[in-house]
DNA sequence: AGAGTCACCTAAACCGGTTTGCTAAACCGG
DNA sequence: CCGGTTTAGCAAACCGGTTTAGGTGACTCT
């Protein structure tokens, strides 16, 4: 048999006659044999992959519950489509370097900033992008949520408890050493400081404390902050999982929540509800975000559409649970640091 | 300039006059050229990225915290040999053919049974392949935990607390239709009726329900067994996302926990001791198991080193919590099902 | 000056498929 | 029985690189 006669037995039997298709098949099998995917990659000029870009490496982004739950929704369109998933992280601190080992129709970028140095060689690369969580460049497809609203929701409810002095838990920024000006965390802060200048309070920089989006992140940070003698009545964590971990921070500090100090997070994840108070936060669509990035990803992909890049921004809102509370008047002091 | 010059520029400067060399990478980079990473894969015979197979869709299996840090150790060993991270879940159905479109070196499996029939037709591909949560076929290597062990811990002290009438959680199998004899649900079944075995009790068939290993799973498992008469003092969830669906169910059914019923979980995930309560739990090395299977499987995938495929089993313990309590005497009566 | 080295670069084969254009055989009507 | 069609299968070009085995000119040595 020639080469042409398999290929087609397995990718176009009806130009074979059934018989020797169905033969061709069988000895195939027989044998254990596949077509190579590599080579079929390299003729049809398409992988059927996806990849998911993120500035940081999986295994801290793995951390953030958040992630999941976005994964989920890109899973949930990737599959629909036939599409397989691909991870993509710096290796060896570059990405572009990892872009470039990477096999992929197209790639959705989460918390990618445009201005980080390196969207711009990829985008050379001529690889589609949907950019998530980012302020798009105006060509590139993007999916983003009210960071800004959600934000200042979150800190007008607070404000209107009476809290006056919070401490804000920033995620870190994808660019290592400065902080992006239009990055997620620039945003929420912005959404946080519009509702303390409407009753005309401010939150001063050094209120403003980054760490790693995660659980060990927000529990780090509030102990650092309670060493350097702050003691807010609030807590504003732009995620949830920082959040949680402020929450036990606060609770091995023997502060009660929010009798002591309110906390509210930020996405809503899944277990928002379920954990000890309820999470007051900001809910955002997590799921859907990754969706739609997909499917705007693959419209550009499937039909060589470069004309329109679309740009989806979701809502958010906050939802009250029982972490947050009014700001009581004489309040329990910490045992361990008398301040 | 040649193919080959180019191809020595990017690969091995050093067989190019340096002067050349470098002006090549200037023209290139001028150009916006990019090797093509497929092309490159095809002549090289390694793709540089491995697979994690899912049995699940991805979307439902990432609704389970527990894979977020299974992959989190698995992403940790991947970037640390500079491997990328593909996920192959089945497509339209066939786990056989989403594997045969993947550009990867070796897989890890995590919860496919060895009597899947497609495992098989993997192994036949060549593709070097790790199991984990699955007793191995001898021939592949594997990482499991004492699945057996820790529910016998959990069962014990459950029991050691007078409850004697349970209900237990199961995950789902991965084989749609008919329980896996071998799979996780079993081992784990197993595991809990030693230990009630060993003070003379029993735990129906009927005791055992089977449902996705998330946290609606558990919540509308939980809901239906109450539907169906049934009244445990004590849960017995084989994930830690059905146990906290459980809780949350039990709180709609105005019953107190532990007081009411009694809930222990299986994987500890982070947030196991953020919930309300907080949970008592099977504790697994989650992380480490996905680290030890990516190293299993380079050390094969490296040298082809088909000799000794290793088998590692990493340990459980029980962590005890405030989910669970002795069974009290008078229980309260649920409202809405006077049983 | 002629032979032998060495440093640089390149032609051609190859990786494992897909696709186009063609040939040979079978089929068909008149 | 013969030219025209259709059908079945194949040869060759191509995808975009890597790698092996030279080829070319400059440089050394005697």
């Amino acid at each position: 048999m020639s080469k042409t006669a398999v290929s087609f037995a397995f990718n176009s039997p009806d130009r074979l006659a059934p018989e020797t298709a169905s033969r061709i098949r069988e000895v195939a099998d027989h044998l254990g044999y596949t077509p190579h995917p590599v080579a079929r990659m390299l003729t049809q000029r398409q992988t059927m992959t996806i990849g998911v870009l993120t500035p940081q490496a999986l295994s801290v982004i793995f951390s953030n519950p958040f992630f999941g739950a976005f994964s989920e929704g890109v899973a949930l369109a990737a599959e629909e489509y036939g599409y397989g998933l691909h991870f993509i992280s710096p290796l060896h601190g570059s990405l572009a370097r990892a872009m470039s080992r990477a096999t992929v129709d197209g790639v959705v970028a989460i918390g990618l900033s445009d201005t980080h140095p390196e969207v711009e060689q990829i985008r050379r690369a001529g690889v589609p992008i949907v950019l998530v969580d980012s302020t798009a460049l105006p060509e590139l497809g993007s999916v983003e949520i009210d960071d800004v609203g959600g934000a200042r929701a979150a800190a007008e409810y607070i404000v209107s408890l009476g809290h006056r002095d919070v401490l804000i838990l920033g995620v870190e920024p994808p660019v290592p050493g400065g902080q992006d000006p239009d990055g997620v965390t620039s945003r929420r802060l912005r959404g946080y400081r519009e509702a303390f200048a409407r009753v005309g309070a401010t939150i001063p920089d050094e209120r403003v404390m980054v760490g790693p989006a995660s659980i060990d992140g927000g529990l780090a940070i509030t102990n650092r902050a309670w060493e350097d003698g702050l003691r807010p009545t609030a807590i504003l964590a732009m995620s949830d999982a920082m959040a949680i971990g402020a929450m036990r921070a606060l609770r091995d500090l023997r502060l009660e929540i929010p009798g002591d100090v309110s906390v509210v997070g930020f996405d809503d994840i899944d277990l928002a509800p379920h954990v000890d108070p309820p999470l007051t936060t900001v809910h955002q669509p997590i799921r859907r975000k990754g969706e739609e990035a997909v499917r705007l990803l693959l419209t550009v992909v499937e039909r060589r559409d470069h004309a329109k890049p679309e740009h989806r921004r979701l809502e958010t809102r906050l939802i009250v649970r029982a972490s947050t509370g009014p700001v009581t008047s004489h309040r329990k002091e910490v045992a361990r640091d008398p301040d």
